[in-house]
DNA sequence: AAAGCGGGGAA
DNA sequence: TTCCCAGCTTT
């Protein structure tokens, strides 16, 4: 047989083809890994704390958003019990701006859970991870193999992806089928794996980085050769988008009401600590505002209702718009200002917050937008 | 099984 | 614009 190593002692040996997918993509991490902060601490000393947290955070938002939000987070709640010992409304103010807020509640509630029921330390056991509020069987797989080195499957957007394009599987994520058999092979993966945590980490990463949605990079793809869809030129086309249901418009009327000494009158959503907590924005701080089917009709009246309170008012010039997902929003928007202590306008969830107060009121980036509009 | 939940970055 | 993202719970 013929010599066809031609490779300089110092470089890596060339992989295995027997290698398994997993070990493959382990050794590729080793010089591929981003330093992210929930990953300082060594391989097998991960704070499951932290990977809670961290996990939380991730759940539908992308690494470069969490970032920024991860390490104040941490200082300001370091352990399970001090997040446990907080208030909600400390804690959605920590998470504000992340969006889903629910995630925060359901973290808030997980940490006390592990505070009453194993002593403020995140258990190792799936069923009791599971058993967490808002622990999914995502987010259960990620810290039972990454903080605790169990062969636990994970998937997530990215692992579904990789998987579809390694065996050229077409359809979408949304597709039950297709998510059935990305658990097979992440099972499998996993199962696979020497160091199975390590292994999950890199194929998420690998996905974010190498085996992205648009553009991936397959020149640089240390899997290219056992690539179905590589192989027959199909990458681009898997997945299929998503189904997704098409945008509602709504129009907000929203006052914004000032004190002669500046102070601001906030609401407060429905849905703090209880009941309706899946509605939009549920719990969180904004102007007084009201939803409308007719913008035009109900600002009118918005218009009058203010003028009945013996308010000042304008009507903003600007209609200020704002997207979710599933949303769009057009705020449109009164000025008002009150004499006096205005006491009577704070009533039913409503308060009169000073500049100073105002960062310890959670506010949706919308709300935040809003507000923060020059008057 | 499907709906609902934020927000921003990238193409 | 549209699409996606270290998903989960409720209906």
């Amino acid at each position: 047989m013929a010599k066809k190593h031609r490779l300089s002692p110092q470089r890596p040996a060339p992989a295995r083809t027997n290698a398994t997918t997993a070990d493959l993509l382990a050794r590729w991490f080793d010089g591929a890994a981003r330093q992210l902060p929930w990953r300082t601490l060594k391989r097998g000393s991960r704070n499951a704390y932290h990977a809670l947290v961290s996990e939380s955070m991730l759940q539908q938002t992308q690494v470069s958003r969490v970032l920024e939000r991860f390490p104040p987070f941490i200082k300001r709640f370091p352990t399970a019990e001090s997040l446990a010992g907080a208030t909600e409304h400390e804690v959605l103010a920590a998470w504000q701006g992340l969006g889903y807020y629910r995630r925060a509640r359901f973290l808030h509630a997980a940490a006390k859970v592990v505070v009453r029921d194993h002593e403020g330390r995140v258990p190792e056991v799936v069923a009791e991870l599971r058993a967490l509020p808002g622990v999914g069987r995502y987010t259960a797989g990620a810290i039972a193999s990454i903080v605790f080195g169990q062969h636990e499957a994970i998937v997530d957007g990215n692992v579904a992806r990789v998987f579809q394009r390694l065996a050229a599987r077409k359809g979408s994520a949304s597709d039950a089928a297709v998510m059935r058999f990305a658990w097979l092979e992440a099972a499998k993966f996993a199962a696979s794996a020497r160091d199975p945590g390590k292994s999950n980490e890199a194929l998420m990463e690998f996905g974010g980085t190498i085996c992205t949605p648009a553009a991936p990079r397959c020149h640089a793809c240390p899997l290219k050769t056992r690539c179905a869809a590589h192989a027959r030129g199909v990458v681009e086309e898997i997945p299929a988008p998503r189904k997704r249901a098409p945008r509602k418009e709504l129009v907000f009327i929203t006052a914004r009401i000032v004190r002669s000494d500046g102070a601001l009158l906030l609401e407060q959503r429905d849905g703090a600590s209880g009941e309706s907590s899946s509605k939009l924005w549920a719990g969180l701080w904004q102007s007084p505002t009201m939803e409308c089917a007719d913008g035009e009709t109900l600002s009118a009246s918005a218009a009058a209702a203010l003028l009945r309170l013996g308010l000042s008012i304008r009507r903003d010039d600007a209609v200020i718009p704002f997207l979710t997902t599933h949303r769009a929003v057009r705020f449109v928007v009164f000025d008002a200002t009150v004499r006096g202590k205005g006491s009577a306008l704070a009533v039913r969830g409503r308060r009169w917050v000073t500049n100073a107060e105002l960062p310890q009121y959670a506010l949706s980036n919308a709300a935040k937008k809003v507000v923060e509009r020059r008057i």
